[in-house]
DNA sequence: GTGAAAGCGCTAACAC
DNA sequence: GTGTTAGCGCTTTCAC
């Protein structure tokens, strides 16, 4: 059978209280009443049952994340090092992938809330902040990851794309590239669509044609991204910037396998899910677009548990900095 | 305030009991009742609290999965899939991440028996089974998945790792090929340890020179390929098998930095993670050994729900087929 | 066909 | 410095 506290308290002699206060800390106990409670809890091999000491206190130290891709690299790091963040907090993290589905976000949104989680991570996939907001029961803490929305009332951690983007058009202008063409990830993601206003921003200011046609957009998903490249060869493109790192990886092995090499025969931008520099494919014939991914992931650890620990802290929109590094130029 | 099951029979004019029981099925409620609660449940907007719910039965409804390393996407994948497979039961995971750490393993394996988890999938760096065994609470539903132990008493789903090594050995012989080296993982796992002794096998069986200094091992993350890499290639090595999927990537670039192309300079055998084939890198120019890992991820998923509802159910250790793929053959 | 009520194991007033 | 005890919200016997 299971070892309660009560089989404890009745071994060392002393009251389910002076074990609970034992065990957490939560008031004074004499060295020697300590030394029977320890001594009982060693012998019967107890361990406190984590979902009564949830249910009791309300606390169950479980952070949901509610992820679009988890096989993806980019999404599996940022698991990792928010993980990192929160396990040091003795906090645990429950995921939920939504293949980046709106009914499953929904669905998740729905079960994590429900008793589950003290609060929620969400890299959203979800085309309004309203219909998200609407599953989130009031005062719920959540920390929105990656993906932000022009109305959201809630904090967020995400990633700077317009100065990258803006100055790597403005570098491909100066090389002499005029038509530059853009692959952005799934349209309705805040990512995307501010990608894609830096780019047109950019094409605008450098007088480069401004075609609707050399925008494109994917599923963020890694086979989305060929059919996008072939239309924009086949216009005529001298560069490409692709917009999502899974994406970028396949690009740049799909060209390959097309005979087209980049620099020689076209330029690239692609961002890049993180830094390994010499180990990858071509790192000295793309400019590059380097997210802070890490960083990411232990922003949104530390932000959420701020959150769950005092849910009137002030709203956050913490925005970090992608480094943009043009192929050939070292750090 | 939060609404409980009180507040909605109160509402709904029943007991809690008849509340309960419309809500999960679990006796008969006649039409009109049942449409009263399920009103005044509407009306409230009242969700059953998980915690005290899971406190109450026993069952938390959770799995969790005790992985080495969540950016590497073959780890990505596996968890997807096996995410996939509870989360249709209405199950959900809960992470952990070891970084290939005994200790961290250790910690975590405590946490998560210790009430939080109905049972638990485990990708274990341990070097014995007993270190693994002793953590776990008699009666514990385990899973391994992708290594195993000799000693094990546990269900377990990996892949079979012999066949594929000893026959692309094989094959680089009969190309000619005479001084083969070998990059394995952290040689205290399973995996590392079955690919080199088919490697064994199979230099001996074909008479290719037995040379201890051929057999290199990493530790499984990414970075540790290059070194090897380098003193196989100073010893004088025509062609080189990768055992692990990440540290294959990593291996191709490494190798193209250095000019050396597969196939022409070097013969390579490189795992892969899963099976891109058109996006990957040279993907026509090396043997390939393709592991069934959507497959390994569902059927752990599988494994464990059976566990856990079934307790006693007999000790299965389920080996999955990788598929070699020499280069230039096509299916 | 439905209700009353006893806990699940723990924490935290409150009492001494 | 320690003990008593009332619940947390739910499920589930047992009774009617």
């Amino acid at each position: 059978m299971k070892v309660t506290i009560s089989d404890v308290a009745r071994l060392a002699g002393v009251s389910t209280a002076t074990v609970s206060h034992t065990i957490n800390n939560t008031r004074y106990v004499s060295g020697e009443t300590r030394e029977k409670v320890c001594q009982a809890i060693r012998q019967l091999g107890y361990t406190p049952d984590a979902s009564a000491r949830s249910f009791r206190t309300g606390k169950k130290k479980t952070i949901g994340f509610i992820v679009p891709d988890i096989s993806n690299k980019f999404f599996g790091t940022i698991i990792e090092s928010a993980e990192n963040e929160l396990s040091a907090q003795g906090y645990h993290l429950i995921i939920a992938n939504t293949k980046e589905s709106m009914e499953r976000e929904e669905t998740s949104l729905r079960l994590l809330t429900a008793g589950l989680v003290d609060g929620l991570l969400v890299a959203s996939t979800m085309d309004s902040f309203s219909r998200l907001e609407a599953l989130i029961p009031a005062g719920f803490p959540v920390v929105l990851v990656d993906r932000t929305f022009e109305d959201q009332t809630c904090p967020s951690v995400s990633v700077s794309n317009f100065q990258p983007i803006y100055r790597s058009v403005c570098r491909l202008a100066a090389r002499g590239k005029r038509r530059v063409g853009i692959v952005g990830g799934l349209p309705r993601l805040s990512t995307t669509k501010e990608r894609i206003a830096a780019y047109r921003a950019a094409v605008a200011d450098c007088g480069l044609p401004q075609e609707e046609g050399l925008i494109l957009c994917g599923d963020s998903m890694e086979n989305s991204a060929p059919p996008c490249l072939d239309q924009l060869l086949e216009r005529g493109c001298d560069a490409i910037l692709v917009c999502q790192g899974l994406m970028a990886s396949v690009t740049i092995a799909y060209l390959r396998g097309k005979g087209i090499q980049p620099r020689r025969d076209l330029d690239l931008v692609s961002f890049v899910d993180y830094d390994t520099r010499a180990y990858e494919f071509y790192y000295d014939q793309v400019d590059r677009i380097v997210q802070p991914v890490e960083k990411l992931g232990k922003t949104a650890g530390e932000q959420i548990l701020l959150r769950v620990e005092r849910p009137d802290a002030p709203v956050a929109e913490r925005v970090l900095t992608s480094v943009y590094r043009p192929c050939g130029e070292e750090e």
